[in-house]
DNA sequence: ACAAAAGTGTTCGGGTTACACCCATGT
DNA sequence: ACATGGGTGTAACCCGAACACTTTTGT
């Protein structure tokens, strides 16, 4: 903390502080493949091309100081979605900082990622109205070979972060429909580490997650097509993690 | 990124957009015990309460736009250490930035954690000229309840993910001398660790780096007292791993 | 001889991997 | 009967945890 002597080392200019955003690497699973929210630039630079959904931070210098970074990221997923951040995970990723990262003018970017359930992403939308937006495959890299500004980086890393996540926790149920089948959590995994289970072993890390209390089955079972009906499953309420947290899982 | 219209949103008022600090907790190992850097503070706000080392960010307007972030965090640590960041793990933690965390106006501080081998830990000393310094036991809780501003946060993030850091790395060696015994090496695992460890057990984890070549055996043996010499170890340079890096390790 | 620290082995439980066949249903 | 996807068991290996005694040296 040493802007204690700004004006002597910046000499006194207009906005000599940089920008703030808050960019999102917002996730979901649809048809065993996982997404990322693309929004379509309408402005300047790289305007056309498919960008993270972004928003500049708040600030104010007079009385409160503006909105907690948690805060302009929250906002920035309901601008984004058109939802509330409830119950859909969000962390911190990492921030970029490298100079020249947008042309304009110097921008820090507070990179965050997000799991969405399937049901809740299809009904996403941004606010803006008219603002063209997609979900597009992670792993079809055709798109975000081409992202704007520095977000193919910052949407790499969340695809390598989110692959270690569901590893270590329980987080596979902000990405799974509220009832699904052993398959269709398998797929989540799937789609999320980028790798196949075996589904032998795959069950036994889902009977684990019966055995201490994390998934419990669901009255009814699944029929698909001319085959044997499956069981249906549901994650228990108290395995639920809050939204936005910052620790290292 | 949406900084487009930002003087819309924001009514044109002279630098609305918030300081940005790099925050560095640099970690080492001295005697067995976890330290971390501290500076006290000469200026207000919490003037005379020790703080972690930090620098607002260089950011210009015109031409280049200033240092890139991971540049600011290397130059905090040169100030703090007057050593070369080379040979010193460096990464980045975690971006602090609740409004109000700073009295005097709004800040968002990029913290960052480094280790730094002991034998350069007890050469550092700030480049500023008799700035109080001292080097704190994490472990003993009393300096750090009274951080300046929102540092004991940051502080206990990054000993929490120093701990994790240990466990699945090899970057113990970042802080640990160039030549050490296994209890030397045990020492480093456990203070970082905040645990102790089976000798016997130690012993086969630190096996396992012989037999992969991370760790190799050096000439001559450690006398101690009136007691059974140890061998004595140090890390193979091809285990060696860029001082700065972004990815989950 | 004794004090001091170095060094050593085994058992158990749990996790991960690899691998191939039978079961229940709809048509 | 057959096609479709659901469901299952075993062996090998690695890892972490728990636990106590012998060895080598200096004094």
């Amino acid at each position: 903390m040493t802007p204690t002597d700004r004006r002597k080392r910046t000499p006194a200019k207009i906005n000599s502080n940089p920008a703030v955003v808050t960019d999102l690497v917002i996730f979901t699973v649809i048809e065993s493949d996982l997404k990322v929210l693309l929004i379509q630039r309408d402005t300047p630079p790289f305007r056309g091309t498919w960008a993270l959904p972004s928003n500049e931070l708040r600030v104010r210098h007079d009385g409160d100081q503006g909105e907690d970074i948690e805060d302009a990221a929250r906002r920035t997923f309901q601008d984004a979605t058109g939802l509330s951040v409830d119950h859909c995970h969000m962390k911190q990723l990492h921030t970029f900082g490298r100079a020249g990262r947008d042309p304009r003018m110097r921008v820090i970017s507070v990179a965050w990622y997000a799991l969405l359930r399937p049901s809740l992403a299809t009904q996403a939308s941004p606010t803006k109205e008219g603002a063209p937006f997609q979900w597009f495959s992670v792993s079809e890299e055709a798109p975000w070979m081409r992202l704007a500004f520095d977000h193919a980086e910052i949407l790499a890393l969340g695809a390598e972060r989110i692959a270690q996540t569901i590893e270590d926790s329980n987080l596979a149920y902000t990405l799974a429909p509220h009832i699904f089948t052993v398959a269709e959590l398998q797929s989540v995994y799937e789609a999320t580490q980028h790798r196949k289970w075996d589904p032998r072993n795959f069950r036994r890390r889902f009977q684990r997650m019966v055995d201490d209390g994390t998934i419990v089955e669901s009255p009814g079972k699944r029929h698909r097509g001319k085959a044997r009906p499956a069981s249906v499953w549901r994650f228990a309420e108290n395995s639920f993690v809050p939204t936005l947290n910052k620790s290292s899982g």
